[in-house]
DNA sequence: CCCCAGTCCTGCGGGC
DNA sequence: TGCCCGCAGGACTGGG
């Protein structure tokens, strides 16, 4: 389920296309219920052909390709989405190639198990009102935690449902929402309106740790093994996981336990009821804490 | 504002 | 052995 590290681990895989020029772009349909893809592909093939890659950016868990024209190509992953430079793993969920020119990588493509991924072409203009600040929250690397206090502060909602809410802050997924709230020491059924100053500099500052090393290793693949780099290689955070689908297993900062799993908003969330307390008595001594903030 | 259920979509694994 | 069903959940929508 590629999150912000997993995202960004794409981008950085294919920012040798910047300079290329775009030569050809096909929707690859391969019996498959075809992926969402705006506007239709002859329609974008047509505004994209000749078109130089100036820049590739991350949008919360978009991959944004942009264009000398000022357009931008968005691909989103969602659930099983990949961007590739080659080797997808098999042909038939193969949805969208971009062909290249000048540069060493001579393609980009979108390949997606379940489809429920999409690939467009937006105007400036259309950027800015569908995935604009209206409809998307900061960055989760680049909020402050101030910023983030402040927007969830008054919210009456379970922190970790709040955490998943793109509009509040960008990037977060339902895995890295349990992992940082265990690093926290935050119960995620907690309500963000009872959480206390030195609560949400701890999930500020574990937010920030749990992203960047799961970008340092490359984003999470899990048993299913779907998620991949952009050149088909497996990230390797699933080793580093505190509570994520680790239900029964011992808790590893605390050594006790064991992890439990519950559902919040139609979702899975890990925890430690020892290290997460939602009420009564301290959380149980950390081993270890994350990095405080520089 | 918040919450819930339904929708999209395919592959997989449990149960019978 | 084979089939059905439920589950996985990011983003979105409509109803309460």
């Amino acid at each position: 389920m590629p999150e912000l590290p997993e995202v960004e681990t794409m981008r950085r895989g294919i920012l040798g296309v910047v300079g290329g020029r775009v030569t050809g772009a096909q929707a690859v349909t391969c019996g498959l219920k075809p992926i969402r893809i705006s506007p239709r592909p002859v329609t974008l093939c047509r505004r994209v052909v000749g078109r130089r890659i100036v820049a590739v950016e991350r949008l919360g868990k978009r991959v944004l390709i942009r264009l000398d024209c000022d357009a931008v190509l968005v691909f989103e992953p969602r659930m099983t989405g990949l961007v590739l430079l080659a080797d997808p793993p098999d042909a038939e969920h193969l949805r969208f190639r971009l062909q290249l020119a000048g540069v060493a990588p001579r393609q980009v493509l979108f390949w997606d198990r379940r489809g429920l991924g999409s690939v467009r072409l937006l105007s400036p203009r259309q950027l800015q009102t569908e995935l604009g600040p209206n409809k998307l929250g900061p960055d989760a690397l680049e909020i402050t935690a101030d910023d983030l206090r402040g927007r969830l502060r008054t919210s009456r909602r379970a922190v970790k449902v709040a955490l998943l809410d793109q509009r509040a802050v960008a990037g977060i997924g339902n895995l890295y929402a349990s992992e940082m709230l265990h690093m926290a020491g935050i119960h995620p059924a907690k309500r963000c309106d009872r959480l206390t100053g030195s609560e949400w500099q701890r999930l500020h500052a574990a937010l920030r740790h749990v992203l960047s090393e799961a970008i340092r290793y490359e984003g999470s693949t899990l048993a299913d093994g779907t998620y991949r780099n952009a050149l088909n290689a497996p990230g390797s955070y699933q080793n580093q996981h505190r509570v994520y689908d680790r239900a029964a297993a011992s808790c590893p900062t605390c050594g006790a336990g064991p992890i439990r799993r519950m559902v919040q908003a139609q979702r899975a969330t890990f925890f430690c009821p020892d290290c997460q307390r939602l009420r009564g008595g301290k959380n149980r001594r950390r081993k270890a804490g994350p990095p405080s903030q520089p």
